[in-house]
DNA sequence: GTCTATACCGAGATAGAC
DNA sequence: GTCTATCTCGGTATAGAC
């Protein structure tokens, strides 16, 4: 009678990757609001209906949560810009990577709250942030920016500050919305609102649509 | 024999005023780097030779500490954007505004630094910065964008979407100089450097040097 | 009026129950 | 394997010395 044993799960109220989905979530969060330093391990528990040192059970530091927080973030990324040299007309493929860049920034503002927070002070964090993630991406940008300009289109910017134009001047947008919306200026974070600010920070690239290929 | 006793200073180490200076200095770079929540006052009484303790006497709180070290760095903001308005040409007014602002943020990162760390979540400071610095500042730019377009001059982009390029492309560029650097942007935060991105921010206005008026 | 000694609370991490 | 009780440390604020 002991086969029973292994599969009934008489302990956990929730199955364990619920749990840590849900600290995940929360932590992202946390982290956004308050920086890493800011935020406790206790609020993050709490927001997920669990208790601090399950945090400590389930990922072995704050610092793993944190990165693990990051990594899972960055994959709501992936997908959207992994394909923004493809197609035919690099121009439209760029353009089409920086909406759907907003997209995501707009839905998933903790992402660039928490790059924000980490970029102003050197860290270990900030430097795994940065040869992680954040590297690979600008890369991604330099060559895809190359290959617009070869083409003929574009303004005549430097990869450089196409990429500051599109972490600032694009994606801040939403990460700061509790601001701008004290100053009266609405910055809605569905797909639309994401659509209707990728063609203005566009339209500063020189993608906007119909504009000279 | 007791006229001299008012005037000697037996008792502090140095005058109260110079100790309160450094207090608020060390304020910034501490607030600048971990956010309100994730500084101690313990690290910035370190920083300024002083003991924890005295900064509760200096200051009424650390809230009042925050506060008092955000009036002064947008006390080095308030000349050289005051007269952004004045001037013959109002295209040239503003962008000298422009040019001293950028110059003011990469002199005192730690402005923007904790303005974006206050951005991305409502709270009493938010509304507080909100209230007391950035709308007036806010205002400033409508009404004198407004001017700028009057006269003819200036892409076609509204009041808001300058503030925004104004706050995020302009001066994150000084706020985020440890991420950037490790991606191997440069951004120098002496005038000559500051100088040298206000002219692509103008350009992105349309107020380059030598553009049409 | 100014600083030092200290209180008290909340932080992250661990030991041990189940 | 998972969670609860608890430890230790560092946080801000205050009480009292001078």
């Amino acid at each position: 009678m002991e086969m029973a044993s292994t599969s009934v799960r008489t302990r956990s109220r929730r199955p364990a990757a619920d749990l840590v989905a849900g600290l995940l979530d929360a932590a992202a969060v946390e982290f956004a609001a308050h920086g890493f330093e800011g935020a406790s391990t206790r609020r993050i528990a709490e927001r997920a209906g669990a208790h601090q040192p399950q945090i400590n059970y389930h990922f072995a530091s704050k610092e793993q949560l944190w990165r693990d927080t990051v990594d899972r973030l960055f994959g709501h990324l992936a997908a959207p810009v992994a394909d923004a040299r493809d197609g035919a007309d690099v121009a439209d493929a760029f353009a089409a990577g920086v909406r759907r860049f907003l997209v995501v920034s707009a839905a998933h503002p903790e992402l660039n709250r928490i790059i924000n927070q980490e970029a102003t002070s050197p860290s270990a964090r900030l430097r795994w942030l940065v040869d992680t993630h954040l590297r690979p991406l600008h890369e991604l940008v330099h060559e895809a920016w190359r290959d617009v300009r070869a083409s003929g289109a574009g303004a005549d910017l430097a990869a450089d500050e196409v990429w500051e134009l599109l972490t600032t001047y694009g994606a801040l947008r939403f990460a700061n919305a509790p601001m701008l919306a004290l100053l009266g200026i609405s910055s809605g974070t569905t797909a639309a609102d994401a659509a209707a600010h990728a063609e203005r920070v566009l339209a500063v690239l020189g993608l906007a649509p119909g504009a000279d290929g």
